[in-house]
DNA sequence: CTGAAAGCGCTTACAG
DNA sequence: CTGAAAGCGCTTACAG
């Protein structure tokens, strides 16, 4: 493998003056930099990762922390791993994944062995077990979701509560007084998952607040649940005429494929809107209302985040993503 | 950060000594090995990575190459990032995520700036442009996946062919004649993806052998893809009593749904089994006969076989984990 | 616009 | 059992 000096030979000058030309911190006359350029591309060279690591203040590495609970929803995380390790390219940087128990300690191997520039987290709790540690790291970090206490931390999430309280008032403009609100399952609400209780909560305010009856059911991902759960809507709401989901993706296919063979006509006989959904909800038969969650803009602002820390920019920010609607015909005004 | 430097100064060393007492390469006067160890943990210090890849012969550092096709069936997939990051930690190694169409830039990039000991390929299919690259490359490889020519290649993943044989003898064994097979989405196979080939065309071949009638559907991954598929297989083998999934959990679960609303009883008048499924099968109503598809085992295996190469053991191997099959209930004999 | 040289923090022969 | 020192391949002041 051609090093700096194969290359500063086969050129006709000094490393310094290939290191600069690559890194571009300094002026560099035209025929010079055309010799480079010819001596790097007919060797093959590339920077060794070790030694720039070493010398330079930059690893060029980012640290991806994605903790997999047993409750994770494989699609959606998979989708933020993506957008996160993609946007990480666009900065030179690579990804290196930390899973599971090693959530602390791995960050901390990170961190002091000076492995990686940055570390973005994902599947943030509200009461984060790495969050104690983060706030004590001289690094770089941002969460992708919003714990209990942001104190001196940048995150960005979807703005969860907007969300929630978009789905509410754009029902209720059309006339829904009842509306049923199908959430995940029930363990994610007590392990103390981030955006569920948030979606939640200010669901119940907005609704509240708009005088719309509501009621709330967490099935599991299951036919049988997902039919005693919309059971239990129609009994607590009688004239029930929307229903939201805060749900996944296979809750979305079961409920639908229940209300087909009830004869349940979508939107004349029941509105449905999907709200903070990372799956395409076109697919669906029929598709459906939704306003996203934006998996690709937020894992990519994450990054970003990351990026101007680097750069010195280190005020602490909570950034909140204002949702979007996006209209599929599946809701309408109450006749 | 403390350095090897202040490690030494505080343990009266010298800093081979603690190099040396840190890897274990060498043997250690105990009293010293203590007073090392106490400084060590006094200081918090921990190798600076970068010096280490310099100067020493092994980065650590793993390169997983993860393309993620528009229909890679995100579950079964994280199960293998997951189980590789995993095994990655028991060398004490991290793992630099590649992903999507960097494909081939990516791995050309860890290798030619050292940044990786070692490369595990994810998602390999029949005819993988990553192959070509990877036979050229000085470096240890492992494909979690059988592509078409394995010449010089070090593959691992389950035997396919192996696990069709076995779901067609198990069910001729127990007197069934027609037997359907439900696969994946027709695209997977027009991509040339590999293993629902090889298992569909072992599974042809077995069937052929067996003297059993065979029907194969290739259902899209919604309600009525799955019905028509059922219909077709109906039609054609108007005296199945078996069906085998070779498909996703959401197939598995659609087409659960629909016999029970058919008042098809498993076993008594139809036989199910799920082959090579990476999900708990005993979650399904009812569960399933699985023959499984080891994640975790094959995952595992593709980081131990590039270690092996790490270690100078370097002769192409191609490794086929047996199949197993696990009886949940939902075969039995034709009556 | 370019170069000589120090130094980043380790590992590993070489010596004793 | 331990140490002094070369060297890994870069980056970046320091000089000119």
């Amino acid at each position: 493998m051609a090093t700096i000096n194969d290359v500063a030979r086969a050129a006709g000058v000094s490393i310094s003056t290939v290191s600069y030309a690559l890194s571009g911190k300094r002026a560099i006359g035209a025929a010079t930099r055309d010799r480079i350029d010819a001596a790097v591309a007919q060797l093959g060279y590339r920077p060794n990762a070790g030694a720039r690591m070493l010398a330079g203040s930059r690893t060029n590495l980012l640290a991806l922390s994605a903790p997999l609970h047993a409750d994770t929803y494989a699609p959606a995380h998979m989708t933020f791993v993506l957008a996160i390790a993609e946007a990480a390219r666009e900065f030179d940087y690579d990804t290196v994944l930390l899973v599971q128990d090693e959530a602390v300690n791995g960050l901390r191997r990170m961190v002091s062995s000076k492995l990686v520039d940055g570390i973005v987290l994902l599947d943030v709790d509200r009461d984060d077990n790495r969050v104690p540690l983060v706030r004590e790291l001289d690094i770089p970090v941002t969460l992708v979701g919003i714990p209990a206490d942001t104190a001196g931390l940048t995150c960005v999430d979807l703005d969860f509560e907007a969300a929630a309280r978009l789905s509410v008032e754009r029902l209720a403009a059309l006339g829904h007084r009842q509306i049923g609100l199908i959430g995940h399952p029930l363990d994610l609400y007590a392990r103390g998952s981030n955006f569920p209780i948030r979606f939640r909560d200010a669901f119940v305010e907005a609704a509240a607040d708009k005088g719309v009856a509501l009621h709330f059911v967490m099935p599991e991902q299951e036919p049988a649940s997902v039919r005693a759960a919309v059971e239990e809507l129609r009994q607590s709401l009688p004239e029930m005429t929307a229903v939201v989901l805060n749900a996944n993706e296979p809750v979305h296919t079961m409920l639908l494929e229940l209300l087909r063979s009830d004869g349940v006509s979508i939107p004349n006989d029941l509105s449905i809107l999907s709200a903070c959904s990372s799956f395409p909800t076109d697919m669906l038969d029929p598709p459906l209302d939704v306003i996203p969650l934006p998996a690709l803009i937020t894992g990519r602002r994450g990054v970003e985040l990351t990026m101007h820390q680097l750069d010195g920019f280190s005020e602490p920010v909570v950034e909140l993503v204002p949702p979007s609607y996006i209209t599929r015909g599946s809701t309408s005004s109450v006749a």
